[in-house]
DNA sequence: GCTTGACCTCAACTTAAGTTGAGCTTGTAG
DNA sequence: CTACAAGCTCAACTTAAGTTGAGGTCAAGC
């Protein structure tokens, strides 16, 4: 029984519950890390699972991939987080998170006033007018967020 | 003055606050529609302004375009909605987000348990081992929605 | 009558977060 | 020692919601 603390891609895999694919994935963005057996194959520490479960949290959360890397990066030497760390980590997450509550509620607001009002009408709808700003302000659930390298909407 | 009713993409796109490009996408996915001049320019009744009120409000709830465009062809003859129809769409979809921002909260509350727990012991984790099921479920905040083919993670 | 500016089509690119497949190597169990 | 499972790399594909660009037409002002 030597030291069985090293595991395979695959018993990471069935462990964490994410797909091979997405581990390998995961380490070319730099989110784990793994060294090589003469053969060229992954080996991974027991901490990877942890951060695994980490970023499937913060995942859930909303936070993107290269926001989680991020954040585990800017550990004191890219450590994987001790109890602390996590903490703070999702304390952040868990702001972010309530933020973005508080955005859907405004919108879930804005859409009920609007369903009884003269939106159809379209200049004097609450939410078309409040909206805009909402919306621009970047809030979470646009299913896709594009930074939009150059903006060439300029209005009038 | 001859019925100025109609208007170019141009028009629509100052007035709308989206790109022409973006209009122009929304009539390939059927979301609009518009007749041609005899120069094939495309020319828009006011309708238009309406429907893409409704589309950005749609998006801003975090409805997709597919979505979107079924909800507005389901309405009888695929009409621009009246008063009636917006009643329901958005009855509907405030819906739809109340419970998202349900499902935002239940997880908030979960990291939030999570912040002073045992969490890092991977295993007792509260929100890996519920948090689970509550990702599987299909709440709206994860960045892209793939309806994954073929599944092929089975545990064990 | 010509030159802008708005419009047209169509294809390719973007981002995110992976998945799928091909073609090849490793490692292990019989 | 030889299969066969698991691993490797790399490229291409997926979805969503558009954007960007090339190459060509239309309309209006001067």
């Amino acid at each position: 029984m030597a030291p069985v603390t090293e595991l395979t891609v695959g018993q990471v895999a069935m462990r964490s519950g994410v797909a091979v694919s997405a581990l390998h994935f995961y380490e070319a963005r730099g989110l784990i890390r793994s060294h090589r057996t003469s053969g060229n194959q992954r080996r991974y520490g027991r901490d990877v699972l942890r951060r695994v479960a980490i970023i499937k949290v913060a995942q859930e959360v909303g936070i993107s991939l290269a926001e989680i890397g991020e954040a585990l990066a800017s550990l004191p030497e890219g450590r994987t987080p001790t109890r602390d760390d996590w903490n703070l980590l999702s304390t952040a997450w868990r702001d972010g998170l309530d933020h973005k509550i508080a955005q859907l509620k405004k919108l879930r607001d804005g859409l009920t006033d609007c369903i009884g009002c003269g939106c159809m009408s379209i200049d004097k709808c609450p939410l078309r007018n409040k909206g805009d700003r909402l919306a621009r302000e970047g809030m979470g659930a646009r299913r896709l967020i594009l930074p939009s390298p150059r903006s060439r909407g300029e209005g009038a």
